[in-house]
DNA sequence: ACCTGAACACCGTTCAAGT
DNA sequence: ACCTGAACACCGTTCAAGT
C-alpha cells in the first residue's frame, strides 16, 4: 500500500470522529482507543497522528458534535413552552435525558482534561457559550431589570447543579433508591433555585 | 526471594493506599499505575493483585480515605459558625478549597467508574452518607418542620450544584475568566438555593 | 504460604522505510 | 506526498515456578 489519497485529510477527520462516537456508544469511555478508531475506518494508528496532533485532539472534535448535540436536545424541547420557568425545567430534564442516553459521550466530554498547560480552543469555548445562552436568555426573562454579567452568572449556578445531579446521579453517588428519582430531584432543584433567583 | 513475609496483608493493603495518594498528589490521575504503586511500596506488581481484587478495588480505598478527608475538611472548618446558612456556606468554601488544593484525589473520587454491574460496598455508600449527614443538620434547623426525606432530597441538590460548579469550574467549563471568581460564584449559588428552600 | 518474573493482550505515540 | 509497519515505553492482569 502506502499512499492512497482515497480521502483527503477532511474526509479523515470527519471519519475518525464519527467512528470514535460509535465506539464511544457501543464499548463505553473504556472501550476507546486510537487503535480501534483506526482500524474502523480502515487505516492504520499512524494515519490518524497526520490527521490529529494526538488523541486528545480528536477526543476535541468528538466532544465538540457532543455539544453541539447537547444544545440541539435541549433547546429543542423547550420551543413548546413560553413561560420561562417551564422552559428552564423542560431543558434541565431534556439535559438529563440526554445524559442517560448517551453516557458514555456525555461523560467523555466532561471527563476529558487537556494535557498541563494547554487551554481549550476558542472555537470550543464559543460552542459552550452558545449552549450557556440557551439558558441565559429564559433567565433574563424572569429577572428583565438585572445586568448581563449578573444573569450570566446565576446560568453558570443553575446548570452547575443541574450538571452535578447528572454526574452525580448517574455515577451513583448519591445515595439514592432508584434512579427514576433523579427526574425528580432535578425538577425540584430548579424549582428551588429559581425561586430563590426570582426574589434576589 | 519469595516469600518475605515483611508485611502482613493489612499491612501491605495500607501501604499501598499511601503509596496510591502520594502519587497521585505528585503525578496526577494520569500518573497513577498499579505497577507504580508496587514498586513504591517495595514488591512486584503481582503482589498487588494478591491483596486487591483489581486496581479499581484499591482505588475503592483510595476514594474511601478521600471522602473521610472531606467529611474532615468541611465539617471543621464551618465549627467556627452557629447560623445555618453560614455554616453551609463556609462547607461550601472548603469543599471547593479541598477540590482546588487536592484536585487529583478529588477528581478520582468522582471519575472513577465501577467495572459493568458492580455496585459501591455498604460501607462506602455509609462514608457518603456521613458527608451528607453534616449538610443534612443545617439544612434541617433551616425548615425544622420538613420532614426528613424531603430535607435529605435537599441535601443532595444542594450539594449537585457546589459539587457540580467545582467540576465544571475547575475543568474550565464554565467560561470563566479568572478562577478566583469560583469562590464568589458558588457562595451566591448557596445564597439563591438556600433562599428558594427556606421559603418553599 | 508468599512472592516473583515473565507472559499476554492491550495502550499512545513516533518515524524510518516504502510507493 | 501519503501511508505503513514496526518499534518504544508504557498499561492491567494472570499464573507457573521458585523458596
Amino acid at each position: 500500500m502506502a499512499r492512497r489519497s482515497d480521502h483527503s485529510r477532511e474526509q479523515l477527520q470527519s471519519m475518525a470522529v464519527s467512528a470514535a462516537i460509535a465506539i464511544l456508544n457501543e464499548q463505553g469511555v473504556a472501550g476507546l482507543s486510537a487503535r480501534k478508531v483506526a482500524k474502523s475506518i480502515g487505516y492504520t494508528v499512524g494515519t490518524l497522528y497526520l490527521v490529529f496532533k494526538n488523541l486528545d485532539e480528536l477526543l476535541l472534535y468528538v466532544n465538540a458534535a457532543t455539544l453541539d448535540d447537547i444544545h440541539h436536545a435541549i433547546t429543542e424541547e423547550a420551543k413548546i413552552h413560553s413561560e420561562p420557568t417551564q422552559i428552564l425545567t423542560t431543558m434541565a430534564r431534556a439535559y438529563l435525558h440526554y445524559a442517560q442516553q448517551h453516557t458514555a459521550r456525555w461523560s467523555m466530554l466532561f471527563s476529558h482534561q487537556l494535557p498541563e498547560g494547554e487551554s481549550l480552543p476558542d472555537w470550543f469555548e464559543q460552542k459552550i457559550i452558545t449552549v450557556f445562552d440557551g439558558v441565559k436568555q429564559p433567565l433574563q426573562r424572569i429577572q428583565p431589570d438585572l445586568n448581563e454579567q449578573a444573569v450570566l452568572q446565576a446560568t453558570r449556578e443553575l446548570w452547575s447543579g443541574v450538571h452535578g445531579a447528572c454526574d452525580l446521579g448517574l455515577s451513583n453517588k448519591l445515595n439514592m433508591g432508584e434512579e427514576f428519582q433523579l427526574e425528580s430531584l432535578i425538577e425540584s432543584f430548579v424549582e428551588h433555585y429559581l425561586f430563590g433567583f426570582a426574589r434576589s
